[in-house]
RNA sequence: AGGGGCGUAGCUCAGUGGUAGAGCAGCGGCCUUUUAAGCCGUUGGUCGUGGGUUCGAUCCCCACCGCCCCUACCA
């Protein structure tokens, strides 16, 4: 073994191999525990010096050494289990001297095992008076600075075990995420949904758009994409009379990283048969207040420096918010009715960008491009995009989407350039995609045709016939959505970026060069 | 991809154009109620890599590598 540090590493050999030769096992199997520091902590934490003194209370306990401090024939140490610290006293006199020469070997790290009774310090501090104590493993690496903790970012989450033992708040931060994936399933099981799982690796792009990672089948000799969204699969299931199914898993983009996008990201997609977008608007609104409600206890949540309040959910059409956050700088505004016209967005757009151009770059205003080239759709959306959609913080549906940017979304009946979609933002954030799904074979295959023609690496290649085959048998009117869930849970954390979220962040590869490892000769695994 | 910042001991960080420092961790001592234990002593660094300027570079310049932030891309 070659990691660093290295002479602490040998140190801690010589360590082990001395309680080795002291009789002890090295790493034993089992340890017979009957509480956890945490339990212990949460049982007797109130209970005052007297009663402790009283009652005698035994325990037997696990855990790893986070700080050592030795005083002659006596020392104390803390020990952490489940998030817990919990304080222990060796006495020479109470373990005898072949337990406490084992104690005075253990260093910061080591997980051990202790029984005893409980008393309290002087200093009044919970504490296990140990009369045994057992190695369970020896930590050959030390922990990282037990005051700072681990600091540097990308080390925290290369090593995220680190992480996790020394920085409180990151394991909190992930028993909240299982909460919140934990509330999610019991909130669509009571609803009588079921729970699919549909498959990761597509032979055809769909569902979404965005460049895939490619990846190979060797015994078919094909080609498949990791998934970037499963929706095509789900509606397939309701086409099969499964009704109400939802999916949280994986999706794949193979594209920027930043505070809000990795590669990788888990995703909420639900659709129920017999609904339309206004259903699932519903559902939102009670899916995430009651999600906030059991895991910050209350809808009204601290996010830096301010306060979400998912109780109160606002909805703009997208032609409102791009009227209501038009910059004042920026001369006459738009109306609704303009934005409304054929031509209307491409005026707006002109108008939006000579006043971007005025403002410079400089100044994070930037003009939309591809005027020409693009559909009033195109340009409804991405006035949207630069002008709205960064004033969103509080919880904001923005419905009304143009058809032409929403392939696989129903028409409005009364406006067919219009899509029956909306997105949910928050903090500036989209957390969630809906539609009344777009059910008519017919059009669906002239959409697809015109994604194909499109081009483009984040376009399909192909359209995939099986799904309007599937939608030929029928699908009953149906509406879905998909609620990005690692985003979501940064609101509920007060988290700044998506990594902080996710237990293993997607990272550069690391040259073995740049690992402090020695990678050694490989073994070959068979 | 463009702009800015950072890279110094295992960790957290100071610092200087004259080849480096603290705290923690480690090692050797003392210490039977401490808790960032304390006290005494002590090991450890090609100052990210490679060039250049200079009598001399960790410091100044250039390139490269990595990370972070912003912008762009990305529904």
């Amino acid at each position: 073994m070659e990691f660093e540090p290295q002479d602490q590493l040998v140190q801690r050999q010589k360590n082990l191999q001395r309680i080795a030769e002291l009789g002890f096992e090295p790493y034993p199997h089992k340890f017979d525990w009957k509480q956890t520091p945490a339990q212990i902590v949460a049982q007797f934490g109130e209970h005052s010096a007297e009663t402790l003194k009283q009652s005698e209370v035994k325990v037997s306990v696990a855990g790893r050494i986070l700080t050592i401090r030795l005083h002659g024939k006596a020392g104390f140490a803390h020990i952490q289990g489940e998030g817990q610290r919990l304080q222990i006293y060796v006495k020479l006199d109470a373990v005898g001297p072949r337990i406490f020469e084992l104690f005075q070997l253990l260093d910061m790290g080591d997980i051990i095992g202790v029984s005893g009774h409980l008393f309290r310090t002087k200093t009044n501090e919970l504490t296990v008076w140990v009369e045994k104590l057992t190695l369970l493993t020896k930590a050959l690496l030390p922990l990282p600075e037990k005051w700072h903790g681990l600091a540097d970012v990308e080390m925290r989450y290369r090593r995220r075990y680190l992480d996790l033992i020394s920085n409180e708040r990151v394991r909190e931060i992930f028993l909240r995420r299982a909460q919140v994936v934990r509330h999610m399933r019991a909130f669509f099981d009571a609803r009588n949904y079921l729970e699919v799982e549909t498959p990761m690796m597509h032979p055809i792009l769909g569902g979404a758009t965005a460049r895939p990672f490619v990846t190979r089948h060797n015994t078919f000799d094909a080609d498949f994409y990791m998934r970037i969204a499963p929706e095509l699969y789900l509606k397939r299931l309701v086409v099969g009379g499964l009704d109400r199914v939802y999916e949280i898993n994986r999706n794949f983009r193979n594209e920027g990283i930043d505070a809000i996008h990795l590669p990788e990201f888990t995703m909420l997609e639900f659709y129920q048969a017999y609904s339309d977008y206004r259903d699932v608007m519903k559902l939102t609104e009670e899916l995430f207040s009651g999600i906030a409600k059991a895991v910050c206890g209350g809808t009204k949540v601290k996010y830096g420096d301010h306060e979400i309040d998912f109780g109160r959910f606002e909805a703009l059409s997208m032609r409102e918010a791009i009227v209501k956050y038009w910059p004042t700088a920026a001369g006459k505004a738009p109306t609704i009715e303009e934005l409304a016209t054929p031509e209307g967005p491409r005026a707006v757009a002109e108008r939006y960008n000579a006043y971007a151009r005025s403002k410079g770059l400089e100044e994070g205003f930037d003009a939309i491009a591809d005027l020409n080239e693009s559909s009033a759709g195109d340009l409804t959306g991405a006035l949207f995009e630069e002008i709205a959609e960064e004033h969103l913080t509080q919880p904001t549906f923005i419905y009304d989407f143009p058809a032409d940017i929403s392939p696989l979304s129903k028409r409005r009946a009364d406006d067919p350039t219009l899509a029956e979609r909306f997105e949910l933002f928050i903090e500036g954030m989209e957390l969630a995609n809906g539609f009344s799904e777009l059910n008519d074979p017919a059009d669906q295959e002239r959409r697809f045709r015109a994604q194909v023609e499109a081009g483009g690496l984040e376009m399909p290649k192909e359209i995939d016939w099986d799904y309007i085959r599937a939608l030929a048998h029928g699908m009953p009117p149906t509406a879905g959505e998909g609620v990005g869930v690692d985003r979501l849970i940064m609101l509920l954390t007060d988290s700044h970026a998506i990594r902080e979220v996710i237990l293993f962040p997607t990272l550069r590869p690391q040259k073995d060069s740049e690992t402090d490892a020695a990678p050694a000769p490989r073994e070959e695994h068979p």
